[in-house]
DNA sequence: GTCAAGTATATGAGAGTTCAACTAAATTGG
DNA sequence: CCAATTTAGTTGAACTCTCATATACTTGAC
């Protein structure tokens, strides 16, 4: 037996769809014409960054970055043409690989992040009152902690 | 000056990205694997059904699908070449083109929607009280207001 | 009417994503 | 210690998306 939306469902759900799209076209538009990267690319710099040594390992940079690891893999291959980011040999593990950030990927990432922040805040947190804020936020964690286990 | 975010807006911010990210991959990858089809073209095929005559003009299914008209004129051809939707010249402006759903579109719709439901359920609905779903509709509601205008 | 500007849609190239192999190395269990 | 399994990561093909451009038609100004 199929749970169909009611009304109200429906309309909260084509209102996240539209709202969450809205949201990642507008960060991906902006980073793609200011900083020439999509956004997850994006945040596999920033991922980077902070990370000791500005180094991580495939694996762990494909979890925190939110990316399949195909994906990533992919993304660090284009990264790398660009000299954004080197790969390393894992001395203790040797199936593993180390993304490092290079000099010119910090100072990408720097130069884009600024405008990205400002995106941010006029795609979600100037849109929101702080209530609404913290009341998504629990939205989300709520989300994260069911999909994510 | 960049107002950068706060400890608490990253984590806010952090959570967002990862909560829809997981949910529009859940659905993704549901459709994919029970229906053969990404959800972009679900929800064209949405749109058209609720249309009267299952039909619509390219722009006006553009815009209800959520689509920009490029995305929108490749989805539709690969849907013809389906057997899921008909492209016919509108009579009025010689510009125009209508998509119309087919019955095997139709059919195709009918039988994803049960196994589609179920996942926007237990990716959004199931994992929120019912005040938690207002509380997000208002938030979309006001993102939408603020970045469609 | 005609010409310029605007609108509706299509199309092709380039780039990113996914999925299913595939390689290579580590681990486990007899 | 060796075979079987698991883990880390890459790769190629197929597909979708975006951006810029092209095409065809309409509209408005003169």
């Amino acid at each position: 037996m199929t749970r169909w939306l009611d009304a109200d469902e429906q309309h909260t759900w084509r209102n996240f769809l539209a709202a969450t799209q809205l949201i990642n076209e507008a960060l991906d538009r902006q980073l793609q014409r200011d900083a020439g990267m999509p956004h997850t690319y994006y945040m596999i710099l920033v991922a980077l960054s902070e990370a000791p040594g500005r180094s991580m390992r495939m694996s762990e940079l494909a979890a925190r970055a939110q990316s399949s690891q195909s994906r990533l893999s992919h993304a660090v291959a284009r990264l790398e043409e660009r000299g954004w980011v080197n790969r390393e040999r894992c001395p203790s593990d040797r199936r593993g690989n180390f993304a490092v950030l290079t000099d010119d990927g910090f100072a990408a990432l720097a130069a884009a992040a600024p405008g990205h922040v400002e995106e941010v805040r006029r795609s979600l947190f100037d849109v929101l009152t702080p209530e609404q804020v913290r009341r998504l936020d629990e939205i989300c964690v709520a989300v994260r902690e069911t999909l994510e286990g």
